[in-house]
RNA sequence: GGCGGGUUACCCAAGCGGCCAAAGGGAUCUGACUGUAAAUCAGCUGGCUCUGCCUUCGGGGGUUCGAAUCCCUCACCCGCCA
């Protein structure tokens, strides 16, 4: 996948580019980082913090600005948060709970491998992979307070949005969290330091993490040094997806499988496309222009959702996931007699689905909680009691139904709602 | 450390001895319309061996025929004072 990725020629500039995809969301000094980028090699470095076993969509963002500075001859950092993952970013809404050190420390493992799957480690522009535990595990407390502590004022502190946040919550906010603004501040300093480091990116959200190391390093080394801050990701209600919505895509195939993750593309609406064409594929300006076009003048067709899910599938689970992908959606949704598919268009389709083994006499209510499209019998025999259970295209009637004749005797699709599939193999 | 307030389902939030599996709103999910879209309208949303039973209102213990509701205790959160 790396190899075929590259920024759009067009542009004047990296700078350009990340302006046009709508990747600037907020930036210090605008005049003076588009120089800084041409003016050569810039290191710069974005933190992943282990705050589960595998990295989201809100992350896949970063790992994009990231790999795309990187195609313009910039060298990328990606941090784990080793340390930070330990104490917590504050959230505008409530506490975190501490996780342990050995579950921080696999998910650390965990995110490093997926980080390093985007990002080049050959060449001129070589990634790197640290980890901020390295250096914040051995600063005694003392150093801590001394050397860094000293250059931060807590009236700044108390204004970063997530920290004002709880400050006038019920949730209030411990020390522990408060003090994160400065762990992450302190590894931009670290990452200058040891790796001349100039620019940090995150989500907007993080605007005041960021600013934190700018100020840091401005004070300690007199040097101003650059982040930008991305645009959430969001639907065209300004609704966000990540984990903390609840409605979580995430990047590990485990647990989004790559034709869920296709799917979520492929739903994107209308209003939404472009942004996303723009934000997560490396397609070129032109090609996406072509692809709005299509949008706007036959909207039904559908062919930028298409184009934006098999590009994201590709990028994140390769091409052959992808395409597979792909196929079953074609061949499932292809718009009806799923008996005239031949076995074995069937069987790979069904095999990019949840599943579990049955029998035609099984009752559907309960092969319904098996494959994971609901959680319990009260919840499938609602479902089924609403009509939005199908076997085989065909609406089950009652709560009592059971599976009936297996598809080339081996197969039946259950679906629940308009779109949410799985199936059922003989065993 | 003292005093006061608080902890309710995915989130916000009402309830303050029985009519409470717990109002209302949000969100999810389902149906209709569609393009596997959006908007809109309607409905569902603890579990089960389902005319009943079980678990749930921060944890534990108690009072009572009966507790989310009263008492004790522990934990955590907020505010004021120190």
């Amino acid at each position: 996948m790396l190899s075929r990725q590259r920024n759009d020629p067009t542009f004047a500039s990296i700078w350009d580019e990340l302006q046009w995809r709508g990747l600037v969301h907020v930036s210090t000094d605008q005049d003076a980082l588009a120089a800084a980028l041409r003016a050569g090699p810039v290191t710069a470095y974005c933190g992943f913090d282990p705050t589960a076993p595998s990295l989201h969509l809100g992350h896949l963002t970063q790992l994009l600005v990231l790999r795309r500075l990187q195609l313009a001859g910039h060298r990328p950092l990606g941090l784990v948060g080793g340390s930070t993952g330990l104490i917590g970013d504050p959230r505008p809404t409530a506490e975190r709970t501490l996780n342990s050190p050995e579950t921080v420390a696999s998910w650390v493992a965990l995110l490093r491998e997926q980080v390093e799957r985007f990002l080049d480690f050959e060449g001129e522009a070589a990634a790197r992979m640290v980890n901020n535990l390295d250096w914040t595990a051995p600063l005694s407390a003392i150093d801590f307070l001394r050397d860094i502590g000293k250059h931060y004022r807590v009236g700044t502190m108390l204004k970063k949005d997530a920290v004002a946040a709880r400050l006038n919550s019920e949730a209030g906010i411990s020390y522990t969290e408060f003090s994160y603004q400065i762990l992450q501040g302190y590894d931009f300093l670290e990452l200058y330091r040891q790796h001349g480091c100039t620019l940090q990116t995150g989500g907007s959200d993080q605007w005041g993490n960021l600013t934190s190391g700018i100020d840091l390093i401005r004070r300690v080394e007199g040097v101003a040094v650059h982040a930008i801050g991305t645009p959430l990701v969001t639907d065209s209600e300004g609704r966000k997806f990540s984990k903390s919505e609840g409605t979580a895509v995430w990047l590990d195939p485990g647990q989004t499988s790559p034709y869920a993750f296709y799917q979520f593309w492929l739903n994107s609406a209308d209003a939404d496309v472009v942004s996303r064409l723009k934000v997560f594929t490396f397609l070129s300006r032109a090609e996406i222009e072509e692809l709005e076009r299509a949008t706007v003048e036959r909207p039904g067709a559908r062919e930028a959702q298409r184009r934006l899910a098999l590009e994201v599938t590709a990028t994140v689970h390769g091409d052959e996931a992808a395409e597979a992908a792909r196929d079953a959606s074609v061949a499932l949704f292809g718009g009806g007699d799923l008996a005239a598919l031949d076995e074995a268009t069937l069987g790979s389709a069904l095999a990019e689905l949840p599943s579990t083994e049955g029998a035609p006499e099984d009752p559907v209510a309960g092969l319904l909680v098996a494959t994971g499209l609901t959680s319990s019998l009260g919840e499938s025999r609602r479902a089924i009691a609403q009509g939005g259970v199908y076997v085989n295209n065909e609406r089950v009637p009652d709560q009592e139904a059971r599976l009936g004749p297996l598809l080339h005797g081996r197969y039946a699709v259950l679906r629940r709602g308009k779109r949410t599939l799985a199936a059922v193999v003989a065993p």
